[in-house]
DNA sequence: CACCTGACATAAT
DNA sequence: AATTATGCCAGGT
């Protein structure tokens, strides 16, 4: 179930947009569909999730509307999660103890 | 808080 | 080619 297959002109947008997230800031799922004009975050998870360059295409810097971690890897929880958060700290991404990200570490596409 | 529904690309059949 | 199922969601009921 794994695609071998060129990157289609919907996931070029997605990770394209990715670049324009600044270090240390996320953005959601959301804002992200908002930015290439698409309004099921469901599908840019989908995109996410088949990133063939992370974390150079940081796909790790897009978490759920509500500020908390989201997914990664395919998965909501266990290690793929861990390594994330590691990966937003490393960036300067601080977390709350709640475990939802820091409001001034949010970006969004219309600044 | 636990569903239900909406939106939409891709995988599978 | 067409239909169904699934998904790093979000918002409403």
């Amino acid at each position: 179930m794994e695609l071998h297959r060129p990157p289609t002109e919907f996931e070029r947008k997605v990770f394209d947009a990715l670049h324009l997230i600044p270090r240390g800031k996320v953005t959601t799922y959301s804002q992200l569909g908002k930015y290439i004009n698409c309004r099921s975050p469901r599908a840019i998870g989908q995109a996410l999730k088949r990133n063939p360059f992370a974390p150079e295409t940081p796909c790790h810097r897009v978490v759920s509307a509500d500020l908390k971690i989201g997914g990664f890897g395919g998965q909501r929880d266990g290690e793929p999660i861990d390594r994330k958060r590691r990966l937003l700290e490393g960036e300067g991404v601080t977390f709350a103890p709640d475990g939802s990200i820091a409001p001034e570490c949010y970006y969004s596409f219309d600044e």
